[in-house]
DNA sequence: AGTGTGGCATAACGCTGCTATACATGGCGA
DNA sequence: TCGCCATGTATAGCAGCGTTATGCCACACT
C-alpha cells in the first residue's frame, strides 16, 4: 500500500508544468498555499463522493455504504489521504470537510427517525464511526495492516458501532453487508 | 491540542546539545536515523505504559484501561505520537510495536478464556480496539476533536467493540467504565 | 613512548522555499 | 490606432536545509 512518495518540490512541480517557480506564488501563495488547496480539494472530492451515495430505504445500509465510498477514497489515493489530515486544523475552507462530516451525520440522523438508532445522537454515532474508519485506513495505507484488513475490520466495526447506537443486532449486520457491498 | 511544531533541524539540534552536526552521523545515521531512533523510543515507552498496566480479573476492565493508558501516551506527547506513524512501516526494529500490540492481544484473549468474548480472535479484537483508538487519538491531536472527545467517545467505542465480541453489554460497559477510570 | 584509530569541528556542495528585479504581453482609454 | 498601465512570468540571488569531505585531536593499545 505504500507508494513511492517523491518530495514534491516546488522546482520539480514549477518544471514539470513548464512554467517557472513563480507561477506558484501568483495562482497560490507559495508551497503553503498550495498544499492547502490540494487538501482543500481532496476533501471537495470525499464530499462529493459521499453525496453522490443514494439514500435507500435502509439508512444503515447507507451508513455502511458512505464508509464504503469512504475508504475507497482514501485507497485510491492514500498520498493524498495522509495529507489532507497533516494539517487539516488550517484548511483554507473547513467548510468542506464539514459537508463530508455532515452527509454521515444526517444518514445518522436518517436511522434515528426510522426507529433504527434508539435516543442516540446522530452526530456521536457519525464521529465514533469516521474515527474508527479513520484509524483503520491510516494503519492500512501505512502498510501496519495489510490491504485485506479494511475488509476483514470495517464491517466488524460499524455493526459494532451501530448495534450500540441500538440497532438489532442481526439486521444491522444485514445491513452493513449490503451497504458494504 | 495543536502544539508549536518548530521545524527540527539538524543545526538547530546539533547546536542545542552543544555538538556539531557530525555527531548525528556518528550515533545515528543522519536525520533519517534519527527521526528512526526516535520513532523506535517512542514505541519502547508506549510498549512499557502497557505492560504496566497490571492484569485484574477483569479482562474487559483491562482492556479499557490499556486504551486508556494508550491514550494517554499519546496525548502526553502529541508531536512524538504523530512521528511515530509518520513512517512507522519502516521503524528500526518493529518488535517493539509488536510488543505493544501483544499486550492489548494477550488481554483480549483472557478476556475469551474467561468466557466474556464468544469465540473471537483476540488478535481481532485487539486491531479494532487499536485501529479506533488511533483513529480517535489523531482527530483530537489534529485539533479536529476538542479533547474532551476522547472520554465521550472512547469508553462508548470500546464498550461497542467488546459487546460485538460477545460480551454481555451491561456488563461490558461497566468493566469499560471501570477500566477507563 | 610511539602509533593508530575513532569521533568531532570546519567548510563546502547541492538542494530547498522564497523574494527582488526586469521583462513581456494583453487590455483599455484617448 | 497608438500609447500606457497593469498583470503575470522568467531570471537571479538569498538564507536555510541535509549531507559529505577533510583535517585535527585525543584516547587506547602495543
Amino acid at each position: 500500500m505504500l507508494v513511492a512518495r517523491e518530495p514534491v518540490t516546488l522546482r520539480a512541480l514549477a518544471t514539470r508544468v513548464g512554467t517557472s517557480t513563480m507561477a506558484v506564488y501568483t495562482h497560490f501563495d507559495g508551497m503553503t498555499g498550495l498544499w492547502g488547496a490540494v487538501r482543500q480539494e481532496g476533501f471537495a472530492r470525499l464530499a462529493r463522493r459521499l453525496a453522490d451515495v443514494a439514500a435507500t430505504d435502509d439508512p444503515v445500509r447507507d451508513l455502511a455504504a458512505l464508509g464504503a465510498a469512504y475508504a475507497a477514497t482514501a485507497i485510491e489515493h492514500p498520498a493524498l489521504y495522509r495529507a489532507m489530515f497533516d494539517a487539516v486544523a488550517d484548511l483554507p475552507d473547513p467548510e468542506a470537510a464539514g459537508a463530508a462530516f455532515g452527509v454521515l451525520v444526517a444518514a445518522a440522523g436518517r436511522a434515528l427517525e426510522a426507529g433504527r438508532f434508539r435516543a442516540a445522537d446522530p452526530a456521536a454515532v457519525a464521529t465514533r464511526q469516521w474515527a474508527s474508519g479513520h484509524g483503520l485506513i491510516l494503519l492500512v495505507i501505512s502498510d501496519v495492516l495489510p490491504r485485506t484488513a479494511l475488509d476483514e475490520h470495517a464491517p466488524a466495526l460499524l455493526t459494532a458501532i451501530f448495534s450500540a447506537a441500538g440497532d438489532d443486532p442481526p439486521r444491522c449486520a444485514a445491513s452493513v453487508r449490503a451497504g458494504w457491498g
